[in-house]
DNA sequence: ACAAAATATTAGGCAAGCCTAACTTTGCAC
DNA sequence: GTGCAAAGTTAGGCTTGCCTAATATTTTGT
């Protein structure tokens, strides 16, 4: 079995699909084009390759899926987008289109190793006592012209206020379990139990799903089922009755 | 005047050749060949490109140097390149060799704009006194495989420790002034003065090393003269006697 | 100084990825 | 159910960037 290699080209159609595929039933050859900005027939070919190398189900006029594979490449490529982008928004304050047309351009260059490390920041930023969020907006302070002492020493005399009161209160942080379907879109949760089990725990597991991970409550569908969750960068939709079946620590924001 | 658009392959050649005509006076193709990872008639190919961009001086059979444009662009690549490769290593902590590796895929990607704001994030992790190195250090432990919640606590603690300290002392952070000739290489300095005058403090002035900003001694040649310095990424050369008139605070390791 | 070795260039070819133009197929309106 | 517009495909061409093989120039050793 030769180890899939995949050009920046595929990986980019690869992902426009997705996009469409987890929308629409299937994609339709010109969505894609007009995605990827470019004519239908060069759709038609870039089809043909994803389709020999079995990535998505495809036959001449007829309608555009992916496969089982095709789907997990494409997740794959999907969460590095979206780590780099969560990193330049969040950290780095880049403005959002920036953000997404470079994480676009990038992701294709960088290691899983690299995004591990990204997403392993990103967590460690918003929990760590001496970081989180508040620190975060001192580097747009930084980023501005004036000096940047006030505001550190004024974080600073926070941060050690709250450390003390941490320390009487005996808790490790503002810590309070919550059951996932308790949270709403936006939260942030870090996995402590799982009562799921058989076939369901197994996959959720494979997907990242695992305690100590820390998920992310994306978007509610309208009738509050399926729920979307992103786990270190990749998207998952689970039911309702399964968030029930998971509990976690609520994160400040 | 048509805007400069580099292909990522034209890109690399330009790095290629200004890594070598710093060492040596001029470029060899076979050497460009071998560092490109190429056979030597597409060095030929490339040389020719870059040269009807008025980048490098070439004709056939003859020397190869950068031109005075050149230079500034692999100037430009070469920052972006070392920014990223820096911020894998010192913020992420990935090897070297990947650090390099991906640094130079993604090189091509980034924006200036991105490239800056890395640039100030990692001056600003190590300047904070709520982040600093020996947060960073953190960062690895939290990589590891048990929690990081008591080596927060143990670091807050020490955070709180200086904090207090500096605040008696009445004293901003560790702050001494010194002259720039003064530092071992590896020091960094966060300019404060610099009594440079003339053509010199212009040219300065436009690389970057301005009152405020952060430098780093790289290295001093055998002699003593010149020194190369690391402003924002960009690497400087300076004679002695004009790092005399740059002052600046000497920041802790 | 001159042949042999090393280095550089040219010519021609190939793959990826895009294009335009001409064509087929699909599906919807009537 | 027919015909026409929209969608999809094929054919052929162009550019980039690499290759190999053949040729040209420079450098080196004696």
């Amino acid at each position: 079995m030769s180890e899939m290699v995949l050009s920046k080209s595929l990986e980019d159609y690869l992902e426009v699909i997705y996009h469409i595929v987890v929308v629409e039933q299937a994609a339709k050859a010109k969505d894609i084009a007009q995605k990827m900005q470019v004519k239908a027939s060069s759709v038609t070919g870039a089809l043909r390759q994803l389709a020999e190398r079995d990535l998505v189900n495809y036959s001449p006029y007829d309608q555009i899926t992916l496969t089982r594979k095709g789907m997990e490449v494409a997740q794959d490529v999907v969460r590095r987008h979206e780590v780099l982008k969560d990193f330049f928004i969040k950290v780095l304050s880049i403005d959002e289109s920036e953000a997404d047309s470079v994480a676009c351009q990038m992701e294709h260059a960088v290691t899983t190793e690299i995004i591990d490390r990204f997403t392993k920041f990103i967590e460690f930023v918003e929990r760590c006592p001496r970081a989180g969020n508040s620190w975060i907006k001192g580097f747009d302070y930084y980023c501005g012209e004036k000096p940047q002492t006030d505001y550190c020493h004024k974080c600073i005399t926070q941060t050690i206020e709250n450390f003390e009161t941490n320390l009487k209160s005996g808790d490790e942080m503002n810590e309070s379990t919550v059951r996932l379907n308790q949270v709403k879109p936006g939260s942030r949760v870090k996995i402590t139990t799982n009562k799921l089990s058989g076939v369901t725990a197994r996959r959720f597991q494979e997907m990242g799903l695992t305690i100590g991970s820390i998920v992310k409550v994306e978007r509610v569908a309208p009738l509050g089922d399926p729920v979307e969750i992103n786990v270190k960068g990749y998207s998952l939709s689970l039911r309702k009755e399964d968030l029930d079946k998971i509990e976690g620590i609520l994160l400040e924001d």
